[in-house]
DNA sequence: CCGGTATATGCATTGACAGGCATATACTCT
DNA sequence: AGAGTATATGCCTGTCAATGCATATACCGG
């Protein structure tokens, strides 16, 4: 379970990590907030502890769970890469739907490895 | 394949949306770029037009990829939860590891279901 | 020390998905 | 039509992770 990403691809830690972002929880309760049986919680909890999600301390026999910060930076760290891109999307959309060349494609082709020509019937739009 | 966070959870399909950021892209020019062999590649981007990451048009016989805003944005959606949770732990971090008073736990532990009381040593710091 | 409570862990089962490979489909030029 | 090129799809297999259940560990009060 390496990436950030796998972490939050499932559901029910998901769920743990939203509930957590209001105040921290033991496990007993994140138990019966969300429905879960115990040993799931803890799994899931092990797990978003080992990728950095969590911590927690010891409060007799309770563990309490807090969100930690570092990882969900890093998932909105490779999310920016493509803001500006939305954001370009934004307002012209339909407008600039192939605004696009698409000799680009063929010229970063030809740079990157050779193509067979077959050449094409050159529908190039407007 | 169901949510937006399962389909980015595939490290060749997150190669294939950054690539995809600049420009839009034919299989095969995904193909060399990732060093993927093809079958591989048109599977990833059959999920990912499935779940709405990317769109193709025809050209001759190629199909060119490029990105849809939509999913990425609704991750963005998601992860906005945790934003302000981040920026408060930025400069204000160790300075209060433990400012959140655990009885608020029991509170709300008892609002939700009964807890069989065990009384505790009562180990508030400060 | 004991019964009760809270949490963690081990094991076995199951299901889902990615990859490899072969093949099908589709388009283009001669 | 036929060969070459580009992409999609089907099948099979290995892997990995989530769950259920039982059990272990740890802490509490008396």
């Amino acid at each position: 379970m390496e990436s950030v990403f796998e972490i939050i691809a499932e559901p029910n830690r998901r769920a743990i990590l939203s509930l957590l972002v209001s105040s921290q929880h033991s496990v007993g309760e994140i138990e019966r907030q969300l429905r879960m049986p115990q040993p799931t919680v803890s799994k899931h909890l092990r797990v978003l502890r080992d990728a950095g999600f969590v911590e927690s301390t010891v409060d007799a026999q309770r563990r309490l769970y807090r969100l930690k910060p570092d990882p969900l930076q890093e998932l909105d760290a490779w999310l920016a890469q493509f803001r500006q891109f939305w954001s370009a999307h934004v307002d012209a959309l339909e407008r600039h739907l192939d605004r696009m060349d698409p000799s680009m494609d063929r010229a970063m082709d030809r740079a990157t490895d050779r193509v067979k020509p077959t050449k094409r019937k050159t529908r190039r739009r407007k």
